[in-house]
RNA sequence: GUCCCCAUCGUCUAGCCUGGCCUAGGACGCCGGCCUUUCAAGCCGGCAACACGGGUUCAAAUCCCGUUGGGGACGCCA
């Protein structure tokens, strides 16, 4: 194990979405490739925002992508004492003074300040009241410098300049005794031993808020890389407005996380011309060097095509085993118990290419299951119909006398019955395919067949005979 | 308003650092064709971009400056 240790550090006011999957894979990837560490750090500060519910829901996020931490989680409001500890000290040295503005004088005066186009930022009028022991209501600034300048040399960003007067004296500890985001990461980050800070780029003007305060608690300064962020088609940033971004919405809706996984990475960072990664690979290959500086679009159609290609390549086995809780959610929990893990995975394999997520894919599969078959009225009304039923007689009847219940034999029987009845291929197979399946539409029909095996093949064909001669004439 | 970041097809991107191989490549989507028992998948083809203006250079998508556009930050939110 290196002594590389990143973090993803999201606070619990919300689902686990997209942006904060992606942030979180990045470091992953970047904490794998180099054997280093992955903490799981929740930034609960904000009491009147964070919920428990909350926690479990990012929690549940980051189980179900596999993004497995190695430390944590560990949640900010556990480490309250280490935070007004470090207040403190940075109080005693000088570089925190006591200000008793009031939080609607503040906002007041924000406001006056914005109105009359001057920059908002605290005005510093109790930077040197000397105030040591405040009653009542008081917040911890820390003393910004105003001077000089802070670099950041950004893992993508490159070296970004600022100038300290810029710098606003932030409250590192509110007047209810609870730390601020940008004193808590800063020690959390600290004392955490965090080398590599890896956050969405709406972060980069905090960082040279945050260096400082390193600096004056006496910490190494850890190395920044900053994301850029995933915007919505608008190119906004990605909300809920541009539809779904809680990753287990994408769950639910038939995604795998492979390619959740897969698409996220792709989207920010490529690697030449290649689109789909095992997770081995994105392990292998992920550089900060190709991680794009600019934002990105979110594009879920490209992420339906890769769920797609994963759903059509990935191992059968691996399909079918995501497939089942979909199926069973469709009430065909009785019916799964009754097939084996090796008929399913055929099923898998005959319906997949033409599904692009498992919910589709529960649609496909569903006339599978049981023995007999919703037929739907409108495909019914088109091909099943009785001029069709001397065909469909004259093949039920090959079937039943045919040693052998095999797609080459099937294909035999079948062909034979065209020739005698003068039929072209579609003629018959699309009244065989309604009457099996119940649609216009499905996979091959020897493929069907044999799925269904001869007992409900035969079973279906009559129940569509039967059919066919009772529609009108 | 101030500060910071960014800019290649509609979208994700390769190329940019180390100028010429770029008539700018790939992918998604879209359009057309092939295949075909249906629906798909697959295959083949097509449309489509270096934001703009100045420089530097024999040569610029690539380097420099500016403009424009987009995004972010400026909270006792994170």
């Amino acid at each position: 194990m290196s002594n590389i240790r990143v973090r993803f550090a999201p606070s619990p006011t919300g689902y686990l979405h997209i942006g904060g999957v992606r942030t979180a894979l990045f470091n992953w990837l970047f904490a794998r490739q180099n054997k280093g560490t992955f903490i799981l750090r929740i930034e609960d500060t904000d009491q009147s925002r964070s919920t428990e519910e909350s926690i479990q829901a990012i929690l549940e996020g980051m189980r179900w992508v596999g993004l497995d931490w190695d430390e944590g989680p560990y949640r900010q409001t556990e480490r309250m004492e280490l935070y007004r500890r470090h207040a403190m000290r940075l109080f005693e040295q000088g570089r925190a003074y006591w200000c008793i503005c009031r939080a609607e004088e503040l906002e007041a005066r924000r406001k006056e300040a914005e109105a009359k186009g001057l920059s908002p930022k605290y005005d510093g009028r109790c930077r040197d009241l000397g105030i040591t022991a405040p009653t009542g209501d008081a917040a911890l600034r820390f003393r910004a410098p105003q001077e000089g300048q802070t670099v950041i040399d950004d893992l993508i960003k490159g070296r970004v300049v600022f100038d300290n007067s810029v710098l606003d004296d932030l409250i590192i500890l509110r007047s209810n005794g609870y730390p601020t985001y940008n004193f808590s990461v800063v020690v959390d980050d600290a004392l955490m031993n965090i080398t590599h800070v890896v956050r969405g780029d709406d972060h980069l003007t905090n960082t040279p808020r945050q260096i400082p305060m390193f600096q004056a608690l006496g910490y190494p300064v850890p190395r920044f890389g900053h994301l850029p962020m995933i915007l919505g088609s608008d190119k906004t940033r990605l909300s809920k407005r541009h539809g779904a971004t809680s990753i287990m919405a994408y769950k639910e809706m038939g995604y795998l996380p492979e390619a959740m996984v897969n698409y996220l990475a792709r989207l920010g960072w490529s690697h030449g011309d290649q689109e789909i990664f095992t997770r081995e690979e994105l392990i292998e290959k992920f550089s900060f060097d190709h991680v794009q500086k600019s934002s990105a679009v979110f594009n879920p159609e490209k992420l339906l095509w890769v769920n797609a290609h994963y759903i059509q390549h990935g191992a059968p086995s691996r399909i079918a085993q995501a497939l089942v809780p979909y199926l069973e959610q469709a009430g065909l929990k009785e019916e799964i118990k009754a097939v084996s893990a090796e008929w399913l995975e055929r099923l898998v394999v005959t319906v997949r290419e033409r599904t692009k997520t498992l919910v589709e894919m529960v649609t496909w599969a569903t006339p599978y299951f049981g023995q007999d078959v919703a037929v739907e009225e409108e495909a019914a009304k088109k091909f099943l119909t009785p001029a069709i039923v001397p065909a469909l007689t004259k093949l039920k009847v090959g079937i039943e006398g045919a040693v052998e219940f095999s797609k080459a034999r099937l294909e035999e029987v079948f062909r034979g019955v065209l020739e005698e009845e003068g039929l072209k291929m579609a003629q018959l197979a699309q009244p065989v395919r309604v009457a099996l399946t119940g649609r216009a539409a499905s996979p091959g029909l020897f493929d069907v067949m044999e799925l269904l095996g001869r007992e409900r093949t035969l079973h279906r064909l009559q129940k569509g005979i039967e059919r066919a001669k009772a529609a009108l004439s």
